[in-house]
DNA sequence: GCTAAGTCTGAGATCGATTGCTGAGATCGG
DNA sequence: CCGATCTCAGCAATCGATCTCAGACTTAGC
């Protein structure tokens, strides 16, 4: 395969690069006989151009950057995979950057993006951002965060309602006969993880029934903890909200070890609307978030952000899946 | 931010841009004073090298694709965060791409890295690959497959012995007194897949019990289609090997809404040693991948093949995971 | 038919690096 | 003390595009 570049058509074509380049990227500049004349011959050469070159130059490239803590989480998973389809059908091209937690990798990332001449980058924290922080990168000025931000700062952010999550998640336990919720964290860092904590210690005193909560911890293991201390109690709850549908695999999981079963002796809930969810024993009843439209909203927010530098919060609605982890509590 | 380019460091060090290059990327070509006179004043500019210019010039850089059917699924996923690391180590930068197992898509992957100057990818195919349809490309001469391909061709490939998989899994059911033990493919396309399948025809026969194959499938509905199919028989099996963790899931998910207990009822196992399936309900009895492993190997294996043209065909050896979804046959 | 206003295309500098070549000093043996 | 050998740094071409400028040709208006 011959070096494919942008004199090579030039000549096949018997015009000067800087038509062949107009042909691709200003086709309203150059007399479309012309126009289709290279393109056909570049067509027949299999030339393509690089998008490294054409980044050098025009100092803007089309990677966006997902910058995600862990892609093993099926939350990021499958953000990532509704964003790259939404990044793609704009003409971008995704790039997963992947953190593991470490805020480090996450500054090593921003400078890398900035060096690739990126637009801009979405990023999915597990930690609450430090929106200082975050402007201390010249690249920081350019992305929109998955999350709540501190104070509805200058950051483009897209949410789902955490409150009215639990709200949901809250009645459909009640409508069943639940009187006794508990709920385990299991995530935590996030403001959003925040939210839903703050909601449900609010909403549950509200109900008159005092708040349970069976863990906060944040790691893998919460799930086993909340089941541990689930079965030491004299008056458990009949229902749990887990934080996250991860965690609510965990918890049932857990107490299924120890003789447990869901929902005949207790209710369980998720909140994310994971795929996962459906093929679960037993498949989960859930809060769902659209990840597929916080995805979509992400890049229009980066590119208005881009274009006009505006600031929006868009905030999403959830939605109950009741599957059949959750029924009328034992008698 | 000022652009930072190699001349801005250059005037400050006091130095030919040249220079300033050697300290960089050939720092015994520079006296070492110079060099850390040169590289302190970078590093005080904050300067990192551009990439892109960097690869321009080189026609050779450091992204490494991953191309993946799917990044949901959790093995590709966990495959992906081990290949990052393992890559990082090697001073590569992964490119996650997904192709949602259009073949298209992975040729459009190809041609992209081929302009990115990419020195190899690694392909995990969610069909059988078709080597020669590989070669056609320029840059299918420098990948990798995470799979068997035909014939043991000229393709590096890392695998894991699927007939030794399936008789730990066999070993260990037959062990717990298990004498029929049916089958649930719930993939299929590649050559894994197939091999899966054929040792367990073939290693079930020859065990004096006739194979059983629940379902042969490969779209996300084969767990429930297995599980009807369970449920119809007259006769069903005392334990069930899948294909693959995801299917086991689906398997018991679907088993336990007819009311069907694992392992009480019947046994599962699955395939893969996904970290999910110790949170599954109950947790998964399997055959580990060393996914960890396949991802290092798949990389010195392309480094290997672009030194010095080698090309290699690592097997590794699968390992047995006892957890909670396997016991003892019902009485 | 002649000038003014468009259309198109070509020239050449430029983006941020790399690298073969050349030459200035330093080192060294005799 | 002199030429030969080494080191080390500068010069300038190059990678594959973009884009401003300016010139050649059309077209239009009167």
């Amino acid at each position: 395969m011959p070096d494919l570049s942008i004199d090579v058509v030039a000549k096949a074509a018997g015009v000067h690069r800087s038509t062949v380049s107009r042909a691709f990227s200003r086709p309203e500049a150059v007399k479309s006989e012309t126009r289709e004349h290279i393109l056909r011959i570049a067509e027949g050469l299999g030339y393509t151009m690089s998008p490294l070159a054409q980044a050098l130059r025009r100092k803007t490239s089309t990677f966006v950057p997902l910058i995600v803590p862990d892609i093993t989480n099926p939350f990021f998973a499958e953000l990532a995979k509704t964003m790259t389809q939404a990044a793609d059908e704009r003409g971008y091209q995704l790039l997963l950057c992947v953190t593991n937690g470490d805020p480090a990798k996450t500054e090593g990332y921003f400078t890398a993006m900035q060096a690739m001449y990126a637009p801009f980058g979405i990023v999915a924290p597990s930690t609450k951002v430090d929106t200082d922080a975050l402007k201390r990168f010249d690249f920081g000025h350019r992305v929109v965060v998955i999350d709540r931000v501190e104070g509805d700062s200058s950051v483009p952010t897209v949410t789902v309602d955490s409150r009215r999550g639990i709200v949901l998640a809250l009645e459909h336990l009640r409508s069943l006969g639940h009187t006794s919720i508990g709920y385990v964290s299991g995530i935590s860092g996030t403001h959003t993880a925040q939210d839903r904590m703050d909601a449900y210690l609010e909403l549950s005193a509200e109900g008159s029934s005092t708040p349970l909560v069976l863990d906060s911890g944040s790691d893998p293991d919460a799930g086993a903890r909340a089941a541990k201390h689930f079965l030491e109690m004299d008056n458990p709850p009949t229902a749990i909200i887990a934080a996250n549908d991860m965690v609510a695999f965990a918890v049932i999981s857990a107490l299924g070890q120890s003789g447990i079963r869901v929902p005949e002796d207790v209710s369980v809930m998720g909140f994310d609307g994971l795929a996962l969810g459906a093929r679960f024993n037993p498949p989960l009843t859930t809060v769902r978030q659209p990840i597929a439209d916080m995805g979509n909203i992400a890049i229009e927010l980066a590119e208005k952000q881009n274009l006009n530098g505006s600031v929006d919060h868009v905030v999403l609605e959830p939605e109950l899946l009741v599957r059949a982890s959750t029924s009328g509590p034992r008698k």
